[in-house]
DNA sequence: AACGTTACTGGTAACGTTTCCAAAATCATC
DNA sequence: GATGATTTTGGAAACGTTACCAGTAACGTT
């Protein structure tokens, strides 16, 4: 016999089978000298309970989700980490699913919804700008992670967020550029339009120069294809090539070090030639050459928050939230005053 | 209702649960109108099977296992990324587990297979230096990624492997130092001893220096804490204030990024005072300032090795394997000749 | 037209749990 | 020690599939 059942525990422990799954689902009504019995004979033969028996009489699966939008992005593997360690530390398990930037993110979550039954849902970097109407197809609670929906036609009490304000972490980023002097501030963002983080945050950058009393110049602007930093690397070509600026702000860590690594090769120095700020705090940014001045997100405490929502609409306590996050400030040597 | 069971299927349909059952898992006793009818309910109605009750019938469950030691690790991440796309078109899904340097990946992978019923296991990134009889523990098929076990207890037929050959690569890495003139060449490694990648490519490196008739001097050799950028960089410094060389070898990229990062932040330039080379070939070793001369190993290849074997294993027919890949030499700035 | 094949179909018993319900045991009260 | 209340127990019906088995339909063959 490969696997013991429930039943062989409760022939063993001289019982029946309703005490054995009240004593492993910790049910009150049993007496201590039957749940004495129970375990030990569970922990001698190592028994352990088959999920997918349970999950059928439950009608559900105790798995969450992550949906990840880019997994080869290091702040995402870092939330991820703690995601994974949260969740399994509340009793669920996780499954991870890796979806590519054409990919659909709610479609993909809805057929794993109905293939699993899963619980909930963490979206982790998607634009998820559904309609209400999309939406109805998940039945389950879930939290954006990285994503706020500032604008977004969704309902705020449908689902849950947490995220920096990205809008304003940029302004705070592109003004700390503006006090020190710069005024020619190019910005590397994403190309995808609408309500994406790579938009709030140049929006930011936008109302920085604005209330600095700088004037827009689209010149200084270019989108890359992608987060990745190969896309990065070309749009920072493409805007080099263009014109003259002395800072640049980059919506993320892993693109400005791809733009660093372009003035490199255009033998132009961080940050003598040009400023470089960004945001994100990924690890890496404290190895580069300089290191990076970022606003670093709060990688770990977002992954804990997001798991706490999460369990806490699960349990029926708590309401849907949306959870802004602060970043702190870390200097490096990638910007100096002019 | 909100979840459609097979049994409104065949009402729908107006055939049989049998039939719906059948037409679902591609079973060809049945005919081409019955197929057609029972496909359009499925598709009109979004039908999706319940995988808990189909995977207790079938008394196993369609999970594959990634249980990776460092998920940080952008080497990893990459693999991981490939290997759930491969495992997904296999028709399996797939559970991540990631685990501490102090976890002990086998009791993890037991306890997740008790608990899960899994088709299979692959680790990514640990040690797995088992006794046979540990290994017992796991009944179902599994495939070590990037960890050969050369010399490990383990019997060759009872597990697969995919990887690098990590003492011929280490030598080849310190081979090019050496042909490029260098002769102090220090090496830096991580901690773990017996049998780990580590302790491979520390032998490769010890191995071309003996064949150059380079004497070897331990001075010239130092251990990280873990395979971390921030111990890599610490022991970068024991190793830099401890002795003078013209090159290094670094077990990992990131480790070499971490040391390149220390010569920089104290005043010493590479390639000019200092040469790097390292193994993995991540995608930042291209945006590291100079770019790093490193021995990349091909992560899709291995990814979908890994796939193939564990899934040929699954099927039944293919035998455990052991592959070894080749590295692919891709030269940056980061070696110059003395 | 009777027969044997073959192709297809539907009924039903598993699979290993949880949960409801009723029965049994225990306890408290008079 | 009889009664009722309470705690503890076990039996059995779900949960939604798959797979076996028996049966029916369709088709050639003689």
């Amino acid at each position: 016999m490969t696997h013991l059942t429930i039943k062989d525990i409760a022939k063993l422990s001289g019982t029946s089978v309703s005490t054995v799954s009240r004593v492993l689902n910790n049910h009150p009504d049993v007496s201590e000298k039957a749940r004495a019995q129970v375990m030990e004979t569970v922990e001698q033969y190592r028994y352990v309970p088959n999920n997918s028996a349970r999950n059928l009489v439950i009608r559900e699966s105790d798995t969450i989700a992550v949906v990840v939008r880019g997994i080869a992005n290091p702040f995402f593997t870092r939330i991820i980490k703690t995601i994974e360690r949260a969740i399994y530390s509340e009793g669920y398990s996780m499954s991870l699913h890796q979806i590519g930037s054409s990919d659909d993110e709610l479609m993909t979550a809805a057929m794993v919804e109905r293939e699993k039954r899963l619980k909930g849902i963490i979206f982790l970097g998607g634009r998820f700008n559904y309609s209400p109407e999309d939406v109805a197809m998940l039945r389950i609670p879930f939290v954006c992670c990285t994503y706020s929906n500032t604008f977004g036609a969704l309902e705020r009490d449908r689902f849950s967020s947490v995220a920096i304000d990205d809008k304003r972490e940029a302004y705070r980023a592109v003004r700390l550029l503006l006090e020190r002097g710069h005024r020619r501030i190019a910005a590397l963002i994403e190309a995808e339009d609408g309500d994406s983080i790579s938009q709030l945050r140049y929006e930011g950058y936008q109302e920085a120069l604005a209330d600095a009393g700088v004037p827009f110049d689209p010149e200084l602007v270019e989108a890359a294809g992608s987060f990745e930093m190969e896309d990065a690397y070309s749009a920072m070509a493409r805007l080099q090539e263009r014109t003259r600026f002395t800072a640049l702000f980059a919506i993320s860590d892993a693109m400005a070090m791809a733009a660093m690594k372009l003035l490199f090769d255009r033998r132009l120095r961080v940050p003598e030639d040009c400023s470089l700020i960004a945001i994100d705090g990924i690890e890496l940014t404290n190895y580069c050459v300089p290191t990076l001045t970022t606003l670093e997100q709060p990688a770990d405490e977002m992954a804990l928050a997001c798991v706490k929502i999460l369990v806490s609409l699960l349990r029926g306590d708590g309401k849907n939230r949306h959870v802004f996050m602060e970043t702190r400030l870390r200097e490096g040597a990638s910007v100096r005053s002019v």
